[in-house]
DNA sequence: AGGGCTTATGCTCACGGTTAGAATAACGTG
DNA sequence: CACGTTATTCTAACCGTGAGCATAAGCCCT
């Protein structure tokens, strides 16, 4: 007994190229044969003063890339959370999002970008409902509904599925990614609940491999929890700008948070937030035309963040926070 | 070298009792004498299968107390936090959120209750702006603006002064608690920076101890993680309930939400908002009257979580959110 | 040069929710 | 029974959002 505890930092390092929001990865480990794994390691008492410095001393590393804007997400620490070389040593993940603007992987290094959305295909709504959700995912998550006895039980998981599938009166909340996956997770719907020894209702619903790509240990878990994160604080933050150029056209600017947030948004309407928000300005030039009446380009306004409370682009459903 | 690396499992239990949130402390330790701590105790990875777990035996060993909600708010790690014994340990905090109904400190422990604006007292707003923020912060504050140098850099720190407390344009943001303890401290001018070695503006502005008392370690700053999570999650997820007996007055639920949010509301539209919202239900009965018109008796709607997608309070200056 | 296509940008209108307060109801007390 | 207190209902002004129309400014084609 008496095991050894060992803290592991872990990053979720995302970027918007195009139209599909990235996550980097280097390649797996663990008892899945090779699935990809977030850039992680151990913290070092000795070399790391602080957990984010450890983070960013091992992301270089592994990826050799500097990161900007980081925050911290959320720790996990169940015993079975995998992460483990050994049975002996317990493993404490300490999950950090960063956001960084382009798409320089670095040769001489395993890490790649991967679109996000492979690993939680029924997040992207950009172009209406997903078939994976309509065909699949909602099929599945009735034969989970119907397995549990009748009464409380059954009723509780129809609940459940409602509200965070946004089946029920309430329609789709982009936020609640980690919910979503959870209970996928629960329902036995994801490769890795086999791993875990989640019960679920069999192979044959959701197909040999379950629903989306998976990641090493409990890393798509993190990339839920990370997304989820990133959805909710695009309201009150501007952190898209971390993910743009210097300078962009205000379209530019909404495929970014579209991406994001898995949803479109009315044109007119989110230019108006912006621009009435103060959280952008004009720089005179234009931006190289790609078909219509050139746009023109705009630049953050960091001064915002030091005018308003809670500087945001606003996603609708919710009225945007502040002032 | 080759320190050994601990995971401390650090709670900070609010209850609300009358008129003021309460935080359950221990009689602390560490370098200062004596300042209360916050109940902790190191993860065992034996016998704790979870953080959460092992979270709750150190409190119920320490207090006697079964905690219901319980979430997690941040991980620290800064090798200069303190809370190690000696210095070949390297303390990693999870630092979680309890709330409690009631106030059962249960004999045979040291823990007692300890109102939570002892020691954040800027916090509290509720009978309009302290005299200690206009006598005693803001011109230290100003003090220390004016301590750097004339440029970007007061600049700088005039807009965070006037963001976090609200000096600005902008009024005053309750959810921003972590924000102005970091400022506070950076400054100078709460006790624990002169242990962890910020410079500040010096002794004189801010008194001999700084504003509001100390905890042991770095417990204030978990106590303001705390506050300000809670204060942000009161609008969009029915906390206050957790807080509350089973049956209660609508008044009584109203000066919880304040008590905790540090701010006054406005009656009739706060009784809309949690009526509209199907938050709560009348029982027939009225509560023991106390000098007026007799209140009905209401009781929390469980089911509403899986009815609206964010089921909260709703402060001011944010619309509710949801639906 | 002009028509047609595409994207950018400006503007309006209706709706729903919020803010703020008046007005009324129901109880105890002197 | 008038009065003070708290509960509860209702109203009017205001603001932001959701949605769509209309116009501007480029390109490409004939």
């Amino acid at each position: 007994m008496s095991r050894r505890v060992t803290v592991g930092l872990h990053a979720t390092i995302v970027a918007v190229t195009g139209d599909a929001p990235r996550v980097l990865t280097v390649s797996g480990g663990g008892a899945d044969a090779g699935a990809p794994a977030l850039p992680f390691g151990p913290l070092d008492p000795d070399r790391h003063r602080t957990l984010e410095l450890g983070l960013r001393a091992w992301v270089r590393e592994q990826t050799g890339m500097d990161l900007a804007h980081v925050e911290q997400l959320y720790t996990f620490g169940d015993r079975d959370r995998g992460g483990a070389a050994d049975g002996r040593t317990r493993v404490i993940a300490v999950a950090y999002l960063a956001l960084v603007r382009e798409r320089h992987p670095r040769a001489g290094h395993s890490a790649a970008w991967q679109p996000v959305y492979r690993f939680l295909p029924w997040e992207d709504h950009r172009g209406g409902e997903p078939a994976l959700l309509r065909d699949g995912i909602r099929p599945a998550l009735d034969a989970w509904i119907a397995g549990a006895p009748p009464g409380a039980a059954r009723r509780e998981r129809r609940g459940r599925a409602d509200i965070t599938f946004g089946s029920g009166a309430a329609g789709w909340d982009a936020e609640r990614v980690l919910d979503r996956y959870e209970l996928l997770y629960e329902a036995g719907l994801v490769a890795e609940a086999r791993r875990g020894g989640a019960a679920g209702v069999g192979g044959a619903a959701s197909g040999p491999a379950g629903f989306g790509a998976p990641l090493a240990f409990d890393h798509r878990r993190i990339l839920a929890t990370a997304l989820g994160r990133l959805r909710g604080k695009l309201k009150y933050r501007p952190l898209v700008f971390e993910l743009l150029p210097k300078t962009f056209t205000l379209l530019q600017l909404q495929r970014t948070v579209e991406t994001l947030a898995g949803i479109r948004l009315h044109k007119q309407n989110f230019r108006r937030l912006v621009e009435r928000g103060a959280l952008v300005e004009g720089t005179g030039r234009r931006a190289p035309t790609t078909g219509g009446r050139p746009a023109e380009l705009f630049r953050f306004r960091r001064e915002v963040q030091h005018e308003r409370p809670a500087p945001g682009v606003g996603l609708p459903g919710l009225p945007a926070a502040g002032s």
